[in-house]
DNA sequence: TTTTGATTTATGTAGGACATATATACAAGT
DNA sequence: ACTTGTATATATGTCCTACATAAATCAAAA
């Protein structure tokens, strides 16, 4: 028998962790004993006992649940379920710096998605008041050839502001979140081009136009990015 | 003073554990360091040593790390940095149940407006055959009146197809992670409700129509969703 | 040379010990 | 009655030691 057949017959035996293990138990058991947050947990002890391994495990699983915030810990009183940042834990492990090109590829896209996406909720929220801080932060632009920090900054500046006018807080810390991969898949460009709309033309449409122009005005201002898509 | 202004102004004091300190440390640590997927990181024992602290709590912050999917172990070997599946994070976090009501709706909107967005990269990479396989689905849309969980499956199955024929592997992931929580929303609805524009008028634009008639297309079968939002 | 076996080393797991903070109860002071 | 102080029990946080286990390296044997 060849040595691929081997591989693909048998594939390298699962090495998971006690600590994987008694992870995903108490994930589970969470879940069937319908905990909702604020519940409280068995103590670390109660619970090493009951899997029958050592406190260092359970310790070791209940870190995890706790850095992702799923669980918070009290002296004395011991530990309940909370809810969860949902955003915390994808922070701690988007650095352009260690995620593979193909998905840092993928999560450009979905930024530009995102903002292909955004004229209906940002139209059903906009108010005056924000319109005049987004007009601001356009007109601030490039006043005479700042260069390029404050260039990215003011791009920065101004997207956020649109993600910020959506009312949605996830929504707007997940694309400040998509920043770095962002300027760092642009930062590859040899020739960065400019959209032939400007944040001060995309202003004016959200102004007076409609949200089916603003969508295209947004288009004409991300096309080189989109020309670079195959 | 009021009760409430020294809530805001005091707050509870930070009660960071070592291992949430080593976390950090060791993060910042690689980056500065310049880490790349693949080296080597210094044994348990060195970097509790140089840490100034037990190896139990350098286990305990290397625990989350292993999680994230930042480091892999090798028993003698030691441990290595490696590229970290960035939504296997949010899988762990993402259950409808323990997500407070607010996130709740801000995903549903993310969802709505990933959908929006998607038009521009699906025209550019659907293929006939992909089509083909939707309008499939599209078709097999409640023979009979199947019942809701036919509905459901079916609509899960219409839309995750959308998302496949994107090529975008994240953004299918992301949204299928999204699923539960768009489901667990709808479920609160008192009388579902279901758009004009039906799947297969979707199909059929996706054949013959442009990007703009897609997109209003997509808006007028989510309208029902979209009416909800405040 | 190839295979086998011994050695070394880092991780995985267990268990014990103690400090520390805090909920609870109770006592004391106003 | 209400606050304030004291004592106790308890669960977490941290450290330490010990040992099993797997794997890389090297030595010995076929």
């Amino acid at each position: 028998m060849a040595k691929t057949d081997l591989i693909k017959d048998l594939g390298p035996i699962s090495q998971r962790t006690m600590a994987d293990v008694v992870e995903k138990e108490l994930r589970e058991y969470l879940k069937k004993k319908l905990f909702k947050p604020g519940d409280a947990l068995p103590s670390e002890l109660e619970l090493a006992d009951a899997l029958g391994v050592s406190r260092n495990v359970v310790r070791e699983a209940l870190s995890r649940l706790r850095m992702l915030g799923m669980i918070e810990t009290k002296k004395r009183r011991g530990m309940i379920l909370s809810t969860p940042d949902i955003l915390g834990s994808f922070e701690r492990v988007l650095d352009p710096l260690i995620i593979d090109d193909g998905t840092l590829q993928d999560i450009f896209e979905l930024r530009l998605t995102l903002e292909m996406g955004l004229a209906d909720i940002l139209y059903l929220r906009k108010k005056k008041k924000d319109i005049a801080e987004l007009e601001a932060i356009a007109k601030s632009q490039d006043p005479g050839g700042k260069g390029q920090a404050f260039r990215i900054n003011n791009e920065i500046a101004f997207h956020g502001k649109i993600y910020q006018m959506t009312g949605n807080e996830t929504l707007m810390r997940f694309q400040n979140m998509l920043l770095p991969i962002f300027g760092y898949v642009i930062s590859l460009e040899k020739v960065p081009q400019i959209g032939k709309v400007s944040h001060v033309d995309l202003v004016n449409i959200l102004k007076d136009g409609t949200k089916e122009e603003f969508r295209q005005g947004m288009h004409e201002h991300l096309k080189p990015h989109f020309n670079r898509l195959k």
